[in-house]
Parts: C-alpha cells; sequence; structure tokens
DNA sequence: CGTCCTTTTGAACATTGTCAAACACTGTGG
DNA sequence: CCACAGTGTTTGACAATGTTCAAAAGGACG
C-alpha cells in the first residue's frame, strides 16, 4: 500500500523546474506512484545498461553519474539537489547509458517512467519543462565535450577552478567539492596527472592546501585559461 | 513574398520523424515562414554564438558541425540527409553552440525558430517527436564522450571503422564517407597521428587504400576494439 | 606541367599514463 | 593516548601516447 510522500517531499519536487508550472492534478498522479528513500553513502542506484524504469530526482545529498568499458571507469557529472537525473533514458524508454551511485547519504526520489511519459502527452506545460530542461543537458554535454577536445588538462583544470571559484561568488579561496581522484577523473585525467597540473597552475597564481583553492592572481589565471561562455557558463 | 516550398521538399520534409505524426494544419504554419536554400560547398551556415533564429533541416549534401577555442578547431558531428541539427539551441532561444558548414553542395531548409517553439505549444505530437529528438540527440552526445574519455584514439578509431562496417551492410569493405584530416578531428586526434593509427591496426586486420577499408579479419578486430552497444550503438 | 591540398613519414619533443613507494589524513581499537 | 590499518594524495622514474615541425609523396585540377 502506497502512503504518499511526506509534504515537505512533494513540495521541494514542487518547486523543481519540471514540474513547477504543472497541473495540480498531474503533479498528483505523477507523485502517486513516486516514492522517497534515503540512501547509504556508495550505494549503485542503476548501473548502466538496466531498463529505464525510474526517473530520479536528488532532493539531498549528492549523486556521481559514471560509466565503465573494459574496465575503465569515467565520472561524467555529478548531481546535486534539487535535480533530476537519466531523463533522457525514461523519455526513449531505452536503457542507462550511465551508472549512477550515492556519494554522500542522499534522499532520493523515483518517479515511474511511465507516468512520466504519460504526463507528458496530458500536460503541455510539462512538456514544455521537459523539453527545456532535456534542452539544456544536452547543451551542459555538447560545452563538455568541447573542453574535452579543445583543452588541454591543464587548461581544463583551470578553467574549471575559474567555474568553481564563481559559483563560490568569485570568492579569491573557495573548497573544492569534489574528491580530488573524482576531479581527475571528471576532467578525463589521473590522479597522479592532476596532481602535477596543480603544481603546474601555481605559476598561474593558484595556490592549493587539501581542498582548498586560492586564487593569488585573477588576471593571470585568465589569460591563461580563456574561460569561454560557449564552453565555460552554466545556463546558457 | 513569400512563394512557398515545391511539393518535392515538402514532403521530404513531411517524412522526418520530427514532422511525421503532426497536424496537417501545424505542419502548414510551420512550413510557412520556412525556406529553403541551395548551397555551395564550405559555406559557413552558422557560427557559434550567433542567436538561433533557425531551426536547420539538411534535405541533400551534407554539413559539418564544429566548434573552436583559442584559435584551436574540433569537428563536432556530420549531418546527413534528411536530419536537424541545432535543435537545442532552437528550443532554448539561446545561442548556438557549434558552428556549421556545408561539407558538399547541400539543399537546406530554414525554419524560424520561434515557429518550432509556438508550434510545439499547439500540437502534442510534434511535441513528443521533439522531445523523443532530443533525448537521442543527448544520449549520442553521451555515448561519444564516453568514446573520448575511456578509449584511446587507437581504440576509437578501431570502433569507429566497425560502425562504419555495419552502416555498410557489414561489409567486409566500404568507404570511408569522411576526408581522413576530419576524421581525426571527429575522433579527438592530429592527421598524423590517425595515419599512424591506421598502420597499428594492420596487425588487427584492417587495409587501408585511400578511402577504401577492408576488414580482414573481423574477429581479431572485435577483439581488440570491444564494441559496446552503450557506445557504438546509433539507435539504442 | 605546375599548383594546391591532403596524406604519409621521420625525428624530436611534450604530454599523459603506469607503477612503485612515500606521505598524509582519518578513524579504530587497544 | 598511541599504534595501526585503510584510504587518498603526492612524488619519482619510466613507458606509452600524442603533438609538432619539416619534408616527401600522392592526387586532383586547371
Amino acid at each position: 500500500m502506497h502512503l504518499g510522500l511526506p509534504d515537505s517531499d512533494l513540495s521541494e519536487m514542487r518547486s523543481l523546474h519540471l514540474f513547477e508550472d504543472m497541473d495540480d492534478t498531474h503533479f498528483g498522479s505523477l507523485m502517486q506512484g513516486t516514492y522517497v528513500q534515503n540512501f547509504p553513502p556508495q550505494i549503485e542506484l542503476i548501473a548502466e545498461g538496466d531498463r529505464s524504469d525510474f526517473l530520479y530526482v536528488v532532493l539531498s545529498g549528492s549523486v556521481e553519474l559514471f560509466s565503465c568499458w573494459n574496465r575503465r571507469e569515467s565520472s561524467m557529472a555529478t548531481i546535486l539537489p534539487v535535480s533530476t537525473f537519466i531523463l533522457a533514458a525514461t523519455i526513449r524508454d531505452a536503457p542507462y547509458l550511465m551508472s549512477a551511485r550515492t556519494l554522500e547519504k542522499s534522499r532520493i526520489a523515483l518517479i515511474p517512467s511511465q507516468d512520466v511519459r504519460a504526463v507528458f502527452d496530458l500536460d503541455a506545460q510539462f512538456a514544455r519543462a521537459i523539453v527545456t530542461e532535456l534542452a539544456l543537458c544536452y547543451r551542459s554535454v555538447v560545452k563538455n565535450t568541447k573542453d574535452l577536445k579543445l583543452r588541454t588538462s591543464l587548461e581544463r583544470l583551470a578553467n574549471y577552478l575559474l567555474r568553481q571559484q564563481r559559483y563560490s561568488g568569485m570568492a579569491n579561496e573557495f573548497e573544492l567539492r569534489l574528491e580530488k581522484r573524482r576531479l581527475a577523473s571528471v576532467l578525463g585525467m589521473t590522479p597522479e596527472n592532476l596532481s602535477r597540473a596543480f603544481k603546474n597552475l601555481k605559476s598561474y597564481g593558484v595556490r592549493v592546501d587539501g581542498n582548498r583553492i586560492s586564487i593569488t592572481d585573477q588576471a593571470d589565471l585568465e589569460k591563461f585559461a580563456k574561460p569561454d561562455p560557449l564552453i565555460d557558463s552554466y545556463s546558457i
């Protein structure tokens, strides 16, 4: 028997772009089959190749999307609250292309994929929101591809730091929100190479102390990194 | 004064997945502002950063999507008839992330972006088709990212050849449909490196004669390439 | 035939990955 | 409190991979 979600979860879900403008009834029927669960860290939520039975929403904590091939693994993205993941597989009713694991203790909602597809056909606002969201995801993957193909690993790291700095309100000092080994994988390099890359950035005014980064010469770092809105912006 | 499109163009556009199931009236109003043009080879159709005023459809010929940063250029995709490109930018009304140029003499339709967005809200079938198409595009970029991050350039080339072979009906001999320098850029390597990579694949049963590829030891090549549907399939 | 462009080749170089070991940090259990 | 194991990070030496530059070879085309 399904008991329904707590109001706090419901209102949090409702505030997501994806569900914001949709009809109350439709939101209700979407939530009917939805359940919310707490997961400990390092739990594998889905494996690539699995059938896409659910659309996932991270309510708190964080989730890593990663992929494997031939005993190699690569970190593809980090999902922070509140956002969905694995939307495209849900839409296409196709197997997941990426695996997902919790990075920390996380509260996660699972919405049955077939309900998402059904409500899509009923609710034009919801359809509009899904398309907008999906187009954003698409563009963020394209930016990532440009980052990978047009930049060296040192340039990728420099631009990553500038993006994180912007995220932290342009402070000269901020914390890496990712383990270094995971950051290395995100940037498409080995941990050893990342360690050396940090050293190389010293000459452009980057100090590193554990997870604490300080940018001592903003102009110099930017001159080297050459950030570009068509690669490094979040929202455009 | 707009004269309307020739019937042959109209029916070709209509046969696109994107427009197949939509209402006649809506298709008509979408086509009203659309015009079709023939372009010579090597014409730059759009530049990254431009406002996304049109959704493009390649009716014949071919188009390369590419990106630039810091005087470097990378080939992102090749668009073959009949398909659209730059859909996500159109949906989000955001600047293009990629530039596009014709590779050969091409016939191309331009649909005003605002009309696409307007008809999206009127026609549920069309909305559904756009989401499905966009999800497919998203997944193909994700696969490309996995290819780039999880494989060496030699492995990428080997799997590219296997994909092309499948595209050519599993023939043991087929033609590269891309200039080698362009293929190198698509695969994220230099032309020199590609040339050497072809040589290295000799030991896995790959013969190269100009643009003609023959695979003399299928099993051996596959054993090396380890193709994976979650990276190398077109449609899943 | 000469010109332009692509492709190939060679050699030097730069970057990145691998492996092994040292180091640092964390939390556990004595 | 300390010793210890476990994990993540850094370092060094080396190997593999990829790039750059220069030059030669091959094709397409006027």
